[in-house]
DNA sequence: CCCCAGGCTTTTC
DNA sequence: GAAAAGCATGGG
């Protein structure tokens, strides 16, 4: 198997990245001893974070999407961002306590992460905890995602790829509902927007569009049922390497009112609360990277403040 | 039986 | 238009 050490000048947490709720661990990646295994970009990767600042990374591929396999791990962790500098110069100024505090979680990255397997993941991320979130998307990839093998330190490892949008659109409904923890509503929109998918009335390509303002992408993306402007920003973020797009969910809405003193955070989270948070956001943070710099805030509230330790 | 969990949709004012 | 209530499910 292929192997390729990868080196950064900056900080990055591993571990913490794939244990912080993102879909990489979502996607039933399978851990044994220090090893990380997942599919990414249809192909098996094996992750073992040497230090702070070194990957081992393998592979059977040399190159992935156009890529060396360093050129796309690299790319695929963000490892070009330094972020330090994703804050305001002035954010250590103001808000002292609240830096200090940052200081564990400036390694914790967000990754590029498939558009498709990101809008489904995300999607079946309203109204559950982090586990059934985990749970469901497990169950989705194992029930509907293709079977792959990979030989690995002598071992047979059995990885599943995520469902292709095809196989998700073609799924009935009330055996797909068994994986969305029997919520039918759910099932049915997953089916609905992987038909979407598979008959080019979403076009994820076209959303990859850097030039497209994110409101427009964000209104796009809400047209479909089971999708409103926290999913959507969801996507956005973590699927099509939006880093200006920042959900606000119940816990975004907490650390806003509580580090930020959002008197709008106080307020129930409606669209229109929601619009209002996200303009407010936008001064105290870098708008180009608010989301990036929220998704730092968002864990360290979680692990610092609510003593959260559930992924 | 209460409340909460990385919200969305429909009804009502 | 915008706020309030309803929705749907499992776990603590």
């Amino acid at each position: 198997m292929y192997h390729e050490k990868i080196i950064t000048k900056n900080r990055i947490n591993v571990k913490g990245t794939l244990y912080s709720g993102q879909t990489f661990l979502w996607n039933n990646s399978n851990i044994l001893g220090d090893y990380h295994f997942s599919i990414i970009n249809s192909t098996p990767i094996i992750i073992n974070q040497i230090s702070e600042y070194e990957l081992d990374v393998y592979s059977d591929e040399k190159s992935i999407g156009g890529l060396s396999l360093y050129d796309f791990i690299h790319h695929y962790f963000t490892l070009e961002i330094n972020t330090y500098s994703v804050f305001p110069e002035s954010f250590s100024r103001l808000y002292p306590d609240i830096w200090r505090l940052l200081g564990n979680y400036l390694s914790v990255r967000i990754m590029r992460q498939d558009p498709f397997e990101t809008m489904i993941s995300f999607m079946c991320a309203q109204g559950v905890g982090m586990q059934l979130i985990r749970k469901q998307v497990a169950m989705l990839v194992q029930n509907y995602g293709e079977k792959r093998s990979v030989s690995f330190l002598g071992r047979e490892i059995i990885l599943h790829h995520f469902p292709s949008p095809e196989r998700l659109a073609g799924a009935d409904l009330i055996t797909l509902s068994s994986c969305t923890n029997n919520n039918r509503l759910r099932a049915r929109n997953i089916i609905q927007v992987s038909q979407g998918v598979v008959e080019g009335r979403i076009d994820l390509e076209y959303l990859c569009n850097r030039q497209l303002p994110l409101s427009e992408l964000r209104s796009m993306l809400c047209l479909n049922d089971g999708i409103g402007y926290k999913i959507a920003d969801c996507i956005a973020l973590f699927g099509l390497g939006r880093f200006d797009a920042f959900p606000i969910d119940t816990h975004v809405k907490q650390y806003l009112g509580k580090w930020f003193n959002s008197s709008t955070a106080l307020r129930s989270l409606s669209p229109r609360s929601y619009l209002a948070l996200d303009g407010e956001v936008r001064t105290i943070l870098n708008p180009d990277l608010a989301g990036y710099a929220g998704h730092i805030l968002f864990h360290c509230w979680r692990k610092e403040i609510k003593k959260l330790h559930s992924f």
